[in-house]
DNA sequence: CAGTCTAGTAAGGACTCTTGCCTAAATGGC
DNA sequence: GCCATTTAGGCAAGAGTCCTTACTAGACTG
């Protein structure tokens, strides 16, 4: 609504932005190099560069062109440029990732956490994971983006329970347990909210900007990418479809979760699904597995109704332990339904840490561009 | 992602656009007085005023400031900048206006259409409507917002019959029947969409960047609206929401539309909701009154909790023609469900011209600003 | 070894914004 | 009725940014 106010610094500013930018798409550039890539006058880039050298923003590779002409010199990010962590965090374990402004990987840590281990386990485990990475990269770790296998909750970052779905890791507070080993912002979500980006921008959604990632495995989850952009909603549990209104193995209206509860596929004792015994009860060959595979593409095919009446997804991408394996079944019963659109199963693997790298780096970019102001203005992400 | 290339122009650009907004938020000015507001120093914004009334853009109004110090000159936005059409279409009338810049009504026609009146009927009285406007305002319709009572495809802006769906206008093709009277961008959207619109910016729903609007009435439409804008899908048709999975009035699953069916509520040979016979049925002391409202509020609450599921609103807004009177009911029942949000009852009146509004003002502000772009560089709404 | 090609520099010009000062004109206290 | 005060607007000077043009230094090419 308001313009920014001109002034001869918002130049200067931009064309440092410029420049900053140029070296975050390619890791060296002479001067030359980057004025042709930005429309920049060489001049300007000169002085722009002399300017980021002073700050330590950039630094003179000391490598030289070869070839004909007079030889130039290679620029090249600043190494103290510091490195934003990406972490997963599962039941079983939490994976950790230090990744620089270039999007490079420069540093791993998997941590395993043992059957049972609780929310403090997982707390410690982050915790370790990130000050390692932290004395391994220069210049630390500026902000930090989280995968969480539980709903997360938008404001604060936790993870919370939701009722009729299962909590997986346990009440987890991501940004307290980082507060120690990462200076800037820390951005948590769900893993599937963060998978559904990485099909947005590398997989099977790749030029769709509005449709349905959808996770069967033991917890049930969607994620919704509209616009380009995933949505989370006010508290940020815009997927947890584990209520959802569907018909039921005998036509009866029930949520969900019910569905599975009275084809007897939950884990006992949990609202969690029981993989196992639902993959040999829907292998080809086993008694009665279409009727199984039947009841599941109903209730299935009924949250991709609804998904098509409130979000209207150009197609839909089924993913999670057990989720491809139906695909089939699901879009053979989807077709027949008012209004179907595509469904494809997911092909990436590791797809939520793919997506919260992509975020990181994002992030991590805009901090070194610009200090006080963040990657997402609007959307507190 | 790529930044702007810094030029002066950028920056002389800027400055204009300052003034220009300053213009639109008070009719008039005088230069001490933009430059206070905008905090950009005088002899910038005279220079700025002088290039402007050449172009014409801005114009000396010949009023003159009154009381002690120097007389000075009142600015204004020129004369010639046009307006932008508002257009509501529905089966039994056309509603059009034309907006100026600084968001005032000009100029307004009503055109009834007779019962049985078709879409050619429909074009026809839009058109009539649009060229009586730009006779009636100087420099003409540089944009037009219409809103519909139809389900309306995102990319070609025309009335689409949906399955399940009533089509109360038909096919409509309103850009096409506006190409001789409006010279720029002509967005269609349904009314439900821009009433979600106005209630997030003038209703019930200000400070709610997430919510739900439900609306009830010959048809069944819903709106979202995530991070602050209305979102709609793919095609357009997010809040299509006749064939959701619902609990019947037996407890069997079917489409919310087939619900109404089943409780005789139709108008026969259609999809459309006999809104009469709905409301005696439901109006206190009928028999069995309450039998239907709980059917009802069953149904209704079954779409609330895939919102819920899919869109994670924080609160969730009831208009139409009859759901303001089941209100109090619906939220009774979903009270109960899992996660409850809060439900209202919308209060605007024209609600839809109320968003079309704001979005055309928008619309054609960014126009004077800098013609050559458009108000939504993403989104093409 | 002369010609060609390229990265970077230097100089000059065009332009924008700001600060500070000045003028003109109307008000209001005395 | 006079004069200090107040306010819109103009003018000039100055700093800063970017661009174009021209030039230099160095390395390859034939």
């Amino acid at each position: 609504m308001a313009p920014p106010k001109p002034s001869l610094e918002l130049l200067r500013a931009l064309t440092d932005e410029n420049v900053l930018r140029a070296l975050m798409s390619e890791a060296r550039l002479t001067r030359a190099e980057i004025a042709a890539r930005t429309g920049i006058s060489k001049p300007t880039i000169s002085d722009s560069v002399q300017r980021l050298s002073g700050a330590g923003l950039v630094v003179d590779t000391g490598e030289r062109t070869t070839g004909r002409g007079r030889v130039g010199s290679y620029y090249a990010l600043g190494p103290d440029l510091g490195a934003a962590l990406v972490a997963g965090v599962t039941q079983h374990r939490v994976t950790a990732e230090a990744v620089d402004a270039l999007g490079r990987v420069r540093a791993r840590e998997e941590l395993a956490l043992g059957p049972g281990a609780g929310p403090k386990a997982a707390a410690d485990a982050l915790a370790t994971a990130a000050s390692r990475l932290a004395d391994r990269v220069r210049g630390g770790l500026r902000t930090a983006v989280i995968s969480a296998a539980d709903p997360v909750d938008r404001t604060t970052g936790r993870l919370v329970r939701l009722p009729d779905a299962p909590f997986l890791i346990g009440d987890l507070d991501p940004p307290a347990a980082l507060a120690a080993h990462v200076v800037g912002p820390v951005h948590v979500d769900n893993d599937v909210n963060w998978a559904a980006r990485a099909e947005h921008t590398d997989g099977r959604a790749r030029d769709a900007d509005d449709f349905v990632y959808l996770h069967l495995g033991e917890g049930l989850g969607g994620a919704v990418v509209s616009d380009g952009a995933v949505r989370r909603g006010h508290h940020g549990f815009v997927g947890e479809i584990a209520h959802l209104w569907t018909p039921g193995p005998d036509g009866t209206a029930m949520p969900l979760t019910e569905v599975f509860a009275a084809l007897g596929l939950r884990r006992p004792g949990s609202t969690a699904i029981d993989v196992d015994a639902l993959r040999t009860r829907i292998a080809p060959g086993t008694a009665r597995a279409d009727e199984t595979r039947t009841a599941l593409a109903r209730a299935v095919g009924a949250v991709l109704e609804a998904a098509v009446s409130l979000v209207d997804p150009r197609l839909i991408v089924i993913g999670g332990e057990w989720g491809p394996d139906l695909v089939d079944t699901v879009a053979d019963h989807f077709a027949r339904s008012p209004r179907p659109v595509p469904v494809l199963p997911a092909t990436l693997t590791e797809p939520e840490l793919t997506g919260a790298r992509l975020r990181a780096v994002e992030e991590l970019r805009a901090l070194i561009v610009s200090p006080t102001r963040p990657a997402h203005p609007t959307a507190s992400d």
